[in-house]
DNA sequence: CCTTGACCCTCCAGTAACTGGAAGCCCCAT
DNA sequence: ATGGGGCTTCCAGTTACTGGAGGGTCAAGG
């Protein structure tokens, strides 16, 4: 199966299925042309890949999970330990996300958004002293593309 | 005032202020010597970016921010039109994680955590077939760091 | 006057996880 | 044989910084 048909059974681009490759998360066979030739096993783990990441694993959680998902005397508490983590990560993110929301959709209740220059939401932002300062992103800016 | 001065005063990393002024969101002057010479101004200009960015506005946003913060003739409705933006982004990434913590946290339950290796978060996402799909991040794959 | 240590400078590289694009084979159908 | 799509590699760019090397500057203490 060459890389187009494993995009499409496993749901992620060809450019992405390559970056694993080269990061060394699947190990396809290459044909004597040189194309890249995916068996089952191969889609199999791309699958569990998109799932993994659309659950928010990292990478390298990705790597540690297919490693763990392959050793079949592996204890679950381990899998576990890495999903709890990503749970706490996950949580706090969404806390300081709605932290953000909250303060950002009061100042634009705030904003008449129309054509004169008084505006609330600058005011806010340029706004002098400690108590005024909004909250500080937790661990990971990252949040915000 | 220094550089070490101006992080204290606005509570960005010297590398931070060094970075802003790389992609000309400041321009401090520079003493004889060489180092940058802060003014209020540009203290406050830090302190607006470091609130702008806490609450998940971009770089771009912050640029387009700091422009209409000192052009005093703006329409509130262009800053409302920014901050509405990235209202509803925030939202979206909300709900996106709210997903993912939902079905993760049903994982981790159902995880018995022990030496056994019978584990239904790999099951989950090892299983075949599109209706044991998780649900795919939005548009952003960088809330995940 | 010299040294020490805290600052400051620039430049380069790396981060996470891809994505876009160029240059160039390969394969199949017409 | 030619055209179009698919495949290959490699390089660069993305976001918003962060770390570190290598070296200049300044103020205080001996």
């Amino acid at each position: 199966m060459n890389i187009g048909d494993a995009s499409t059974r496993s749901g992620l681009p060809a450019k992405t299925i390559r970056y694993y490759e080269d990061i060394e998360l699947i190990l396809p066979l290459r044909d004597s042309n040189g194309y890249r030739a995916f068996r089952e096993s191969d889609i199999h783990k791309l699958t569990f890949l998109g799932r993994a990441r659309a659950l928010g694993f990292s990478i390298e959680d990705c790597r540690s999970l297919l490693a763990l998902w392959e050793d079949k005397d592996r204890a679950s508490a381990d899998v576990r330990r890495i999903a709890g983590e990503n749970l706490r990560i996950i949580e706090a993110k969404i806390s300081d996300l709605i932290d953000m929301r909250d303060t950002l959709s009061h100042l634009v209740e705030a904003c008449a958004g129309d054509q004169r220059p008084d505006c609330p939401i600058l005011d806010r932002l340029s706004e002098l002293g400690e108590d005024t300062k909004v909250g500080q992103i937790a661990d990971d800016p990252k949040v915000f593309g």
